[in-house]
RNA sequence: GGGCGAGUGGUGGAAUGGCAGACACGAAGGACUUAAAAUCCUUUGACCUUAAACGGUUGUGUGGGUUCGACUCCCACCUCGCCCACCA
């Protein structure tokens, strides 16, 4: 009788309607089992998924099923992170509403889940572009600004003169807009911010408490959030005494002070100048400097320039009086927006003070050495000893920073302050498609927020999207167009749009309780569900998402919204997908379809491959040419199951005794128990896949060798059960990694579906020791023999055999045993001379 | 410039102080076939020795160190990738 063939397409189509049939993924809240909440980074609908994408949720699929067998309420949601630029672009180009669009790409992408056997619940699917969704990303917004966490400012936004719009930073090309090419400038619009800097210190704290984060992304976020400690120290204008905070790291260099420069856009500068000879000059090189744009500004190879303001500030330690300069390297975000001068001490400043010919002043001497300023090549930034700092001289630099502190605060001239790198999160976009702001600003009553049982603010659909021109919601006047909250006179809704972070920063929440209309969700679910088990995604994230994320939930915690404090506890980071030593990606044109590879050879070949490929930490190299051999794996499986599928029912179920086994049969068996350890471990720490596959692959080819036979008499009745033990613990194994293949088998071979409905293997701890181990045999540390011994052999009667072995003896012959290494169970070690 | 990774056969990778190259891919040879595909078997880091087997030497980016023993730990350097970047 000719054996079935492995026709994947059609196990692979009867599965994937068999697990959404049976609920396999649907999660029931009132289960009362240990609740696992498993998440994989919700995807932006940009088109379709390439095998690159496809690696995070085959990750997120093969955790979510294992944790389904080990017995947890597993809950597996997924959702569109569906507002953001590409869309709108789209529409530009192509003439397709962004919502059209949008829609039209998560049908595509929705369908590419479900093929790769990708499971989810999708009862629980949250789409942020829906106004159901970004009533409640509006909500948000509306709790912060009542708790003065959003507010609005006047800040910089990059401005194409010529299409005359806002641009986003990626669309910023070498300082030129990415579509007519003419240079941007900087221009102020007011807009709203997230008061995300209040948080720094809680936000740097807390990363002590994600124990289940890479220390790599925790690292990242360290730095980002970047605290410094220094001193705020107050100059004094000449003339006015008007105080100029300055913030240093290095208040041990201050004796060394020789100029203080401001960033250009520092507000005293208008004061200072105005009426002034220098006005016209100065004004001009700020005019300039601002249009230079950040992108320019902040290049490596940027030129420091700076303007002399004409006027003059005090030192407040010594009195000493020093020009005020501007100097476009100076950032108006980043502590006061006013440095102080160390060209002795300060790379940057050093090459300032060289440019203007502005004096150096040495304050601190190596050890051993003396600095001169007039023969100083660069500036020194070393430790040292204080000199010409008058009462502080002689004293340790890292001592004198402290007194030097001190000092300033006790004369009330400066204070220790502590800074952070990280600012306030800008969340206004000019742009159509995103959730618009809920504010309504009135003649009389000034800002006003809408009020909660008007949203959502809904985008109006009939829009005209054109290349040129400010928001396009700026131009529909029924959108913009609207009454005051407060005293009902005429008034004008804020026309920007969300930061598309603001919908994903809380997305995770909405998933326990995705159709609830009264409340974006629901605080007791919240607390039973999170923290977030496992959050799965690229390592791009390790910085905005994850820590803005963080800062919502904080906040939200803080509001008594919620009570966790932290959305994630395991944070599992993969690498990128390479083709042709570059990102897989659409721009990059090495992107390998799914489909193709699915036809040729199906989903779960496509699945084994990307786990095989390498570690899911790392990047990993996608070869076309290695696809084949995961298909080939598969297929031998099959035939392996299929070729028995007559004799499985005939057998007994009793217990294996591994005693009474003949030596083959034993060593399947304990090698099947060795693998069930080896995969168990691999699923619970270190994810490496790639082994755990390759483990399973080593017991098939030994299986294979183990030729077996349908059982006709008594003793091949007992090698066939360990036959079929052996291939049942199999495809529990891989029922993770390839769930299709392993349903219809685990099927063939006599049980009923679904295989996810058994408990995970465990192992037999006495099975798994070996009674003979292999002694590799050194002398003088190289490889010379090896012998087979009994596991628990003493080091004594082990020294006897190896002493015992020809080729040992042949290499120590006329020489003398220094001494003898024994590893017990590895090794032997004779050193001779 | 700062931070974080990574460098191992023709390729992806394995080994985290103890036999370097598991498991795959590719390649070469063979079996089956009218033929091809599929499948199966054998070989496969380099070099030396040998009729063959056995054997030997060498080998994990470079140079040093620690150790009986180093891909693995320490120091210095080179190269590549990612993230950030004039942060006072």
């Amino acid at each position: 009788m000719a054996q079935r063939e492995y026709n994947f397409t059609d196990i692979e189509t009867k599965w994937q309607g068999y697990w959404e049939g049976c609920c396999l993924f649907h999660t029931d809240d009132s289960k009362k089992k240990d609740k696992f909440y498993c998440l994989v980074m919700f995807p932006y609908p940009s088109g379709t998924l390439h095998v690159g994408h496809g690696r995070n949720y085959i990750i997120g699929d093969v955790v979510a099923r294992y944790k389904i067998m080990k017995g947890y309420n597993v809950l597996s949601p997924i959702g569109w992170d569906a507002f953001g630029l590409p869309a709108e672009n789209a529409a530009i180009k192509g003439g397709t509403h962004p919502a059209a669009w949008t829609h039209k790409n998560i049908k595509a992408m929705k369908h590419q889940l479900r093929r790769w056997g990708v499971g989810y619940d999708w009862d629980r699917e949250v789409t942020s572009c829906n106004p159901d969704y970004y009533k409640w990303t509006q909500w948000i917004f509306l709790k912060l600004y009542e708790n003065d966490l959003a507010y609005k400012k006047k800040a910089a936004v990059n401005w194409c003169p010529s299409c005359s719009t806002v641009l986003a930073n990626e669309q910023v090309v070498d300082g030129c807009c990415e579509r007519c090419d003419s240079p941007v400038r900087q221009r102020d619009l007011v807009q709203w911010f997230f008061r995300i800097s209040d948080y720094a210190q809680k936000l740097l704290d807390d990363l002590s408490l994600l124990e289940g984060w890479p220390e790599r992304v925790k690292t990242m976020q360290a730095n980002w959030i970047g605290r410094s400690e220094g001193v705020r120290i107050d100059f004094r204008l000449e003339g006015s005494g008007e105080i100029l905070p300055c913030f240093t790291t290095r208040p041990d260099t201050l004796y060394g002070v020789t100029f203080v420069s401001l960033a250009p856009e520092h507000p005293v500068i208008e004061q200072l100048v105005t009426g002034s000879p220098c006005e016209g000059e100065v004004m001009a090189f700020v005019e300039r400097a601002r249009n230079q744009g950040m992108v320019e500004r902040t290049a490596e190879d940027a030129v420091k320039e700076g303007i002399f303001t004409g006027t003059y500030v005090i030192n407040p330690v010594n009195n000493t009086k020093v020009p005020l300069w501007i100097g476009n390297y100076v950032l108006m975000e980043y502590g006061t927006g006013a440095v102080m001068g160390v060209p002795a001490h300060d790379q940057r400043d050093f090459l300032f003070s060289k440019k203007y010919h502005l004096p150096v002043k040495a304050v601190i001497q190596p050890e051993g050495e003396s600095l001169y300023a007039e023969t100083m090549k660069e500036a020194f930034t070393g430790e040292g000893v204080q000199v010409n700092s008058e009462a502080f001289n002689g004293m340790l630099n890292t001592r004198a920073m402290v007194a030097i502190a001190e000092h300033l605060e006790m004369k009330g001239l400066g204070k220790r302050t502590v800074t952070y790198r990280l600012r306030d999160w800008l969340i206004s976009r000019q742009r159509y498609w995103g959730a618009p702001i809920p504010i309504i600003y009135c003649e009389t009553c000034g800002t006003v927020p809408v009020p909660e049982s008007q949203l959502p603010v809904l985008l109006p659909e009939e829009i005209e999207f054109l290349p040129q021109g400010m928001n396009p919601l700026a131009k529909i006047d029924s959108f913009v167009n609207t009454t005051c909250p407060k005293c009902a006179a005429p008034a004008k809704r804020e026309v920007d749009t969300m930061d598309t972070f603001v919908d994903s920063s809380w997305y995770f929440l909405r998933y326990l309780s995705p159709k609830d209309n009264n409340q974006p969700f629901d605080k007791k679910k919240v607390n039973e569900w999170l923290p977030v088990d496992q959050y799965i995604g690229g390592v791009e994230h390790a910085i905005l998402h994850l820590l803005y994320s963080r800062f919502i939930t904080k906040a939200l915690y803080d509001l008594d919204f919620i009570g966790c404090k932290e959305p994630f506890h395991h944070l599992f980071t993969q690498g990128m997908i390479i083709k042709n030593g570059a990102k897989m990606s659409k721009s990059k044109g090495n992107v390998v379809s799914p489909e193709v590879l699915i036809e040729k050879y199906g989903a779960d070949t496509q699945r084994l491959y990307t786990l095989f490929i390498g570690p899911p930490q790392k990047d990993a190299e996608w070869n076309d040419r290695g696809v084949p051999g995961a298909h080939r794996f598969l297929n031998r499986l099959w035939q392996k199951v299929v070729e028995f599928e007559e004799s499985y029912a005939k057998v007994g179920r009793t217990q294996i005794d591994m005693q009474k086994l003949p030596p083959k049969a034993k060593a399947i068996y304990r090698q099947t128990n060795q693998t069930i350890k080896k995969i168990t471990d691999d699923l619970d720490t270190s994810w490496h896949f790639n082994t755990a596959i390759a483990s399973i692959m080593e017991l098939l080819n030994n299986i294979d060798s183990f030729k077996v036979v349908a059982p006709r008499n008594t003793g091949e009745e007992l090698e066939f059960r360990v036959f079929r033990y052996s291939m049942e613990t199999i495809l529990l194994l891989m029922a993770p990694f390839v769930p299709h293949i392993c349903e219809e088998l685990w099927e063939a071979m006599g049980h009923k579906p679904s295989i996810f409905h058994n408990k995970w293997p465990e192992y037999d701890k006495d099975a798994i020791q070996e009674e003979e181990v292999e002694i590799v045999i050194q002398v003088n540390s190289k490889v010379r023999s090896h012998i087979s011994v009994p596991v628990d052999i003493s080091d004594k009667k082990l020294k006897e055999c190896v002493m015992k072995d020809e080729r040992v003896i042949s290499y120590i012959e006329g020489k003398t045993v220094v001494k003898t290494i024994i590893i017990p169970k590895k090794l032997v070690n004779i050193v001779v001379k």
